[in-house]
DNA sequence: ACTTGTTTTGAAAGCGCTTACAATTTGGCG
DNA sequence: CGCCAAATTGTAAGCGCTTTCAAAACAAGT
């Protein structure tokens, strides 16, 4: 029997009292074929009985594979932790991780510097097998740096400035499109929106799919209708009261709900009534939407099926290359509620 | 020169390259003392010319450290990414793993099944240098079985079945404390309190500091007046519906400020006012409390010193050992606004 | 120049696993 | 019973790095 106490049990441990050769311990412990059934079970049973658990480094180096996917939310997203968005995808990712047997590490590059440190590690040493970053502005560089690696990596978010890159997005043109026909059809004439930062798709579709909306009907737009944030409460917030000096309007659209809470917030202290004098709708259905006052009309995202598709897709670049480019886009859903006034 | 294009560039080509052995790229890599600065100078210039990167794996492998730290969510903890202390959580962490030279890995365990298969791969398997836990109720045992293993931890909040373990934590007794003092003083005369779940240590040093506050001034403590919840916003809900039955209630001590952001919604829809009818106080100074309607009074938590002091435990552990075990508290701070009526 | 002590460098043995390939066993069938 | 193909098992060569120990180079003192 071998000593448990001075250090880990190894393959060879678990081979030589099973009495097979380093090589088949190794084909159970990775569910190989060609292997007995009597075999494999006696090996099961030594494992079991000595507490073995195969050293990951050792199998990283030997297979070239690290069972480890990074998930990257650049510098440039600064207010990660404090939109809930993020935290809800880090989960949904980490969910998916979990289901096929990948480790998940986070790389919150609070800084340029480090961004800058990290990214030649992360796209070659062999620290992960592939990548999920959150997709940022036109004008970041990030993800140019990390294609010219040669880990697979896959975009949360269309990248702008890499079009040709493998990437996970919800149709943010129809679902901002549903949300003002919506606010349309029910009999709203001034409709205004407060758009996330231009310089992302996200932004852009958002705005696509409002311009659309009013277009399809023949409705002009107002340019005192428009309104930019960058997804921040507070963005919300400043936009709402900017957008409350038009006095016709009559119903906002809002690119995130992060922000839609900010802009309730605005109107609140401009004693507008939601959706009395003013009809909100939201973007993101986030958990604290429904609990708002009142309850937010938002744009659902399936956070956990981005999560599973983008591992979906990561894997499956993994194993069969980044060529071609996979370019996925889910469906959102009008959660209609209270503040758009026609639940 | 090297060939880039076929594989990686490895210590051996930076040796052969620089014209000396692999033991001395290695000194150089990792900082090491007794190499000549002009070899060093001469080293380093080569791994910059071919874009060196240490592999991870066949480092770990020979050192037998990893250089990577495991954050782990038991399965317990199941309003994980809801509560936004969790994610300020997360953050302070990675921002000290980055600080430091670690890599993060996060583990959240939806499921029982999943907590049970990966434990002992995390305490054995040398996927990690040490683990940070996030401390669960006395009745589960995942802290135990960690503690089982032999790699380093150390668990966030003081573990209320593993009194022997390193933990870092915040006063939480005093923290109250304050917060109920400073209730009194502002003249409330019947305070009540929202619990956190009593088979946590926070849930039940925030109650005691309730009491402490209330019986060092000989103020009886009124049953009635003492609602428990589990830390969710609904909860707060419900138990700020509960204690608006006791007609003489002015004041509410929330033990955190979700809950606290639940109980102002049953408060709006009862329609007293904040802090007119009835003072609120909350705990943790989350971001969206100062944008609360009022916003809130609360217990402000270090939360970025709490990950850097973790971080800070947790490599003394990994270099000096697990024993004697390092408990930590660290202080909070009264953060006064609107909805305790005394600003 | 010659020892002696100190600092710098190199040789080589692993770390624990995977995986081609070779060797062996098994089983089917004439 | 013998032969051949197929299935199973073993052998051994790495994966890329760290680290011990020995060798070499250097410096300084006589």
């Amino acid at each position: 029997m071998i000593d448990l106490k001075k250090r880990n049990v190894t393959l060879d441990d678990v081979a030589e009292e099973a009495g097979v050769s380093r090589a088949t311990v190794s084909r159970v412990v990775n569910n190989y074929p060609h292997v007995s059934e009597k075999v494999r079970q006696r090996v099961l049973t030594v494992i079991d009985e000595l507490g073995y658990n195969p050293n990951i480094a050792a199998r990283s180096l030997a297979s070239q594979r690290t069972g480890n996917i990074g998930l990257v939310f650049p510098n440039s997203i600064h207010d990660f932790f404090i939109d809930p968005y993020f935290p809800r995808l880090t989960e949904g990712i980490a969910h998916a991780c979990n289901e096929n047997d990948y480790t998940l590490s986070l790389f919150i590059f609070h800084t340029l510097e480090l961004e800058r440190k990290l990214i030649p590690r992360l796209t070659r040493g062999g620290l992960v097998d592939g990548i999920i970053v959150q997709a940022t502005g036109i004008d970041d560089d990030i993800l140019i740096k990390i294609s010219e690696g040669n880990v697979p990596f896959v975009v949360a978010a269309r990248p702008l400035n890499l079009p040709e890159a493998s990437y996970i997005d919800v149709d943010n043109v129809k679902g901002s499109y549903n949300a003002v026909a919506h606010l349309i059809r029910a009999g709203n004439k001034h409709i205004g929106t407060i758009t996330g930062p231009l310089n992302t798709s996200v932004g852009r579709d958002r705005l696509e799919g409002y311009r659309l909306a009013l277009s399809d009907r023949n409705i002009p737009i107002e340019e005192t209708l428009l309104a930019s944030g960058d997804f921040s409460e507070e963005s919300g917030y400043y936009a709402a009261k900017q957008l409350l000096k038009s006095k016709n309007i009559d119903a906002v659209f809002v690119a995130s709900d992060t922000m839609a809470t900010g802009a309730l917030r605005a109107l609140r202290e401009a004693e507008k009534t939601v959706p009395g004098d003013i009809a909100i709708v939201g973007y993101d259905d986030l958990p604290p939407s429904q609990l708002a006052t009142p309850p937010l009309t938002t744009v659902r995202q399936p956070v956990k099926r981005f999560g599973i598709k983008a591992m979906e897709i990561l894997m499956d670049i993994i194993e069969h290359g980044q060529e071609p480019p996979r370019q996925v886009i889910l469906e959102t859903e009008l959660v209609v509620r209270q503040s758009c006034g026609s639940e």
